[in-house]
DNA sequence: TCCTAAGCGAGACGGTACGTCTTGTCTTCCA
DNA sequence: TGGAAGACAAGACGTACCGTCTCGCTTAGGA
C-alpha cells in the first residue's frame, strides 16, 4: 500500500542511503504538486477536476490514486511542505531570543505568518476564495495555536495570576489573527505585512499583559 | 422566475390579503428546510445530497429546484431565521442600557452569541463538524462585525487616540470570538455560556481599553 | 428498479391503458438499441464502448446504466426482437402444414433460418465476425432446437424405434445447421438460401429417416 | 523480436545443440502455461487477468508480456500442445486401417475426439462455461475438418454423385460432432464416450451413405 | 575462472473503460 | 393551468486492467 495520509511515506532505511522511493515516483508526485498549485492560481480549487490535475501533470489516471487518495490529499500533502517552511521561519524566529519589540512579539511570533502570506499572496488569495482555503487557514491556526500555547503554558508554571485556560487564550489569539489576516488578504493587502502585524500586536499585548 | 435568494421571494401586495404565498407553496418550503435541518443531524452536511433531502421532504426534485438554488440556497434561507433571531437578541440586549459590566459588553454583545450557539448546539455542533459550518459562522461574524463597527465608528467620530482602522478592530475581535465559540461546541460546551463569554470579554476588553 | 433481464419490462396494466410506460422512456430504448447495431455493422462489437453508444444515441451515462445492466444486456434485449421475428416465421411455416417437400422439411424448419440470415445478413456477419456473435447462434440454436425436439417427442410418442435420445438428435442437427449457416455466411453467401438449405435437408434427411 | 505467435519461437538451429532456449525461458514458459491452466479451473476464463496469471506463475509483468502477446496468445499456446495430441492420436487410429465398424468410422474418427474430451472434462467443461471454450472447440472442428475434407474429397477424386461441396459436408458433420459433445459435457457426460460416440456415428453415417 | 549480456522480478506508469453518483434542466401528467 | 414527479444529459468520481517501460539483481555461457 503506498498510499499516503502517512507522515512518512519513504522508511528511508537509515544508514547508506537506501533505496529512496524511486526518483521516478518523486517526479511523479511533484508534477503533481506542481500541477494542482498551477491549476489554483487559474480557477476555483472547487471547479478542478482530477482530470484537469492529471492532464496537467501529464500522468495516468490510475497513478494519481495510486499516489494520492484524492484532491484532498493532494492539497492536504502540498500544503505539508508549506507548513514546514513556516514551522521553520516560526523556530529561527524563536532562536534569535527576544532581541526586539518586548516580550509579546516573541510569544506571537505573528510576524512571521504576516510574511509568510505576503510572500506566497497568489497561492495564499486563491484558497481563500476558492473554497479549498481551510486547510491552509487550518494549517496556520495549528502551528500557531500550538507556538502559543507551549509559551503560555510555560508562563503559567512560573506563576501568574491566570485564569483562563491556555487553550481557550490560544485560540483567541490565533482566531483574531487568522480573521485580520483574511481580511487583508482579501482587501488586496492595503498595508506592508509588518504594518497590518504591528495593528495585530498592539490589538494583542494588551490581552496578554492583562493576564499577567 | 420564482427563483429564491432575494430577500423577499414574496411580495405580499400590502393591504386586504393579496395573493399570499399560497399556502401549498409554504408546506412544501417548510417541509424542505426542516427535511435538512434533520438531515443535518445525521450525518455530514457535505455528505447530504438533493436527493436525500426531496425523499426526506416527499417532494419531487424540480419542485425544490422551483423553490431553491440548490443545497446551499435552502441552507442559507434556513439560516436566516436563526440570523433573525439573533439580530433581535442583539438589539433587545444594546436596547437595555449598559446595564452591567461596563461599556465594553454592551460593545461586545458577545454574550447574545454564546447563549444562541448554548441554546442550538446541536445545529452548531452539527455544522461545524459536518463541512457546512462556514455559512453559519459567516452570518455569526457578518452580524458581530456589523455591531461592532457601528459602536466603533460612533467612537472614533467622537474622538480617541485610534490608530487602526475599525474594520481591523471588528475583524480581530470577531475572530476571535468566532475562534473560541468554535474551540467551546467542539470541546462539548465545558463551561456555561456566561463563563466562556466571561473569558472572552476579559481578553477583549484590555485591547479595547487601550484604543481609547 | 427499473431494470431489465426481466422479460416484461412494461407491466401493462391490462384494461385502459394505463401508463404505458412514459413515451420518452421508450424512445430513449430505442435510440441506444439502433445505435448498438448501427455500430456494430462499424466496427468489432467487442471494440465498442459504453461511450460510443451513448455518443451516438445522444444520452446520458447514467440514462443508459438506468435502462440496461450493461452492453451485453443492451445486445441480448436488442436481439430478442428478432429472436421473436424468427419464432413467428417459424410458426406461420409450420401452420401452412406439409404442403411441400416431404416431412423432414416441416420438421427441420430450416429454410426460415437460412432466409432470415441472408434478410439479416449484414448484422449476422458483423456479428458473427465481431466477438459477439454467441448471443446471437445461441438464440437460433435454442429456437431451432426447441422447435425440433417438440416435433422430435411427440413423434417418438407415436412409436419408432428411437434409441437416441430426442435432445441429442435435436443438438446435433442445430449444431450442424448453425455450422453450415455460419460457414455461409462467412464465405459471403455463395450459394441462394434455398440452395444452402437444400444442402442441409439433403444431408439432415437420412439420419432422420434412419431414426424411424 | 522474442515474441510468440510464429509457430517456432525456438529456432533450433539444426545440429549440435546450437542455442537451446535458454532453460530459464522453458521454466517461466511453462510456469505460465501451467497458471493458467490451474486459474481456468478455478474461475471463469475471462474473469482471469494478466495479473492473476503472473501472481501464480511468481513472475513479474514484463516476463509475460516478454513472451507472450497477451492472455489469448498463452491459452492459445497452451492449447497447442493439447491440439497435437489430438492430432497424434487420429494420425494412430487411422494408421490402424479399417479395422471395426465400417468405413464411416475412419472417415469420421470422432471416437479420439470424444475420448479426448473425457480424458481432459475438467478443463472442456470450464473452457466452454468460461467464455474462452471458442478457442478450444474451433481448434478441434479445425482439426475435425481438415480430417474429414481430406477423406471426402479423396473419395470424390475416385466417383461418388457427390452434389454437395465437399466443405458444407465437413462443415456439417463438424458443426453436428461439437454441438453433442458441447451438450455431453454440459450436461456432466450422462453417458461414457462410446455410447455419446455411437449416437453421433449413427446419425451422421446415413448421411454419408447418402452421398455415394 | 571471471565477465558480460540476457533473463528476470518488481512495479511505476499512461491510458482507457467501467459502473456509480450527483447535479440542474426539461418534459409530462394530474388535480 | 401550475405544481409535482421523475426521466434525462452531463460529466466527475474512484476502480480495474492493459501493455509499455525502467530499474537493479542474478545467473548462465563464452572468453
Amino acid at each position: 500500500m503506498p498510499h499516503s495520509s502517512d507522515g512518512n511515506p519513504a522508511p528511508e532505511s537509515g544508514s547508506g542511503d537506501g533505496r529512496r522511493v524511486d526518483r521516478r515516483v518523486q517526479r511523479t508526485r511533484e508534477g503533481l504538486h506542481h500541477a494542482l498549485l498551477d491549476l489554483i492560481l487559474e480557477k476555483r480549487y472547487d471547479k478542478i477536476t482530477v482530470q484537469d490535475i492529471i492532464d496537467r501533470a501529464n500522468v495516468g489516471r490510475s497513478t494519481f490514486y495510486a499516489h494520492f487518495l484524492d484532491k484532498e490529499d493532494l492539497l492536504e500533502q502540498g500544503l505539508r511542505q508549506i507548513g514546514q517552511q513556516l514551522h521553520q521561519s516560526m523556530a529561527e524566529r524563536s532562536d534569535d531570543g527576544p532581541e526586539g519589540g518586548g516580550e509579546a512579539d516573541s510569544i506571537l511570533n505573528s510576524h512571521v505568518f504576516f510574511v509568510h502570506a505576503y510572500a506566497n499572496r497568489d497561492l495564499y488569495r486563491a484558497m481563500i476564495s476558492g473554497g479549498g482555503g481551510d486547510f491552509l487557514l487550518d494549517t496556520g491556526r495549528k502551528h500557531f495555536t500550538a507556538g502559543l500555547e507551549a509559551h503560555l503554558s510555560e508562563r503559567v508554571a512560573t506563576g501568574g495570576k491566570q485564569e483562563i485556560p491556555t487553550a481557550v487564550v490560544a485560540r483567541y489569539l490565533a482566531g483574531a489573527m487568522m480573521s485580520i489576516l483574511t481580511w487583508w488578504l482579501a482587501e488586496d493587502m492595503p498595508y506592508p505585512p509588518e504594518t497590518i502585524n504591528a495593528m495585530y500586536e498592539s490589538l494583542a499585548r494588551p490581552s496578554l499583559e492583562a493576564l499577567r
